[in-house]
DNA sequence: TCTTGTCCTGGCCACCCGGCCAGTTTCGCA
DNA sequence: TGCGAAACTGGCCGGGTGGCCAGGACAAGA
């Protein structure tokens, strides 16, 4: 068990308010004894801050995008979702083309990594 | 609501580890503009940490594999990998194919998902 | 020395992905 | 009754992806 206290704690940030997200930015890493986890860092603590009003964050995606977005977090290629939910593939590009423009995704790995991050979905 | 923005921002603590805890509190209390929350207060944003022992030792996964892995959480493409880390595509799908074996995973966005699952990156 | 592991590069190829065009049906709402 | 949203399907195509083959450089360790 390491009992250094000079050890630097790493810190990671999930803040949607993007002022205060700068202010903190701003105001911990000046900080002795913390540090920013740089990014894909694993972090001893995250500080999160949720939008405080409403909040209600669930971004407007429909049952069948919820299904799609569902299958692609497990991997599932085109075909493969297509096969579960007994659609074409077509259907499923077409579902999967308005899940990257709601979750403002280049692609299907970034739509999962942001549909995780806002917490549409669970890993 | 006040928009004050030279106030301070309230910070509320929830971390498992005492050691932690107690070493943030020290450092956090410290720095102007940061105050932490109160009992009960509400508080702009929260530090969580939760239990790093319960995780198991990461995966054997290489300096470059996790470059690699964390540009690829980021949706990049392989070929804004290989621009990003100054080397070849051919060389960066030769860390990707790596990563698929020692992930488990049949594509890149399953390897992704796996990854932030073990905890090896932070989403 | 020889072996092992990591990192790097190239070519080739089948397949997948995402975006574009087009269309259909069904449903709820004004 | 008309109109839009959602869901569904099709063809086409450029570029991306992943698997396979091959090689070389370089450091650590047996």
């Amino acid at each position: 068990m390491s009992a250094d206290k000079s050890a630097e704690i790493v810190l990671s940030l999930e803040i949607d308010d993007p002022g205060l997200a700068d202010r903190l930015t701003a105001l911990l890493c000046n900080v002795s004894g913390i540090r920013l986890a740089a990014p894909g860092e694993r972090a001893a603590a995250t500080v999160v801050a949720r939008d405080p009003r409403g909040m209600p964050e669930d971004i407007a995606l429909t049952q069948r995008e919820l299904d799609v977005l569902a299958l692609m977090a497990e991997g599932a290629s085109n075909k493969m979702i297509a096969r579960q939910l007994g659609i074409s593939v077509h259907t499923v590009k077409f579902h999967v083309g308005s899940l990257l423009d709601k979750l403002d995704a280049t692609g299907r790995t970034d739509a999962v990594a942001h549909a995780a991050r806002r917490g549409v979905i669970e890993l």
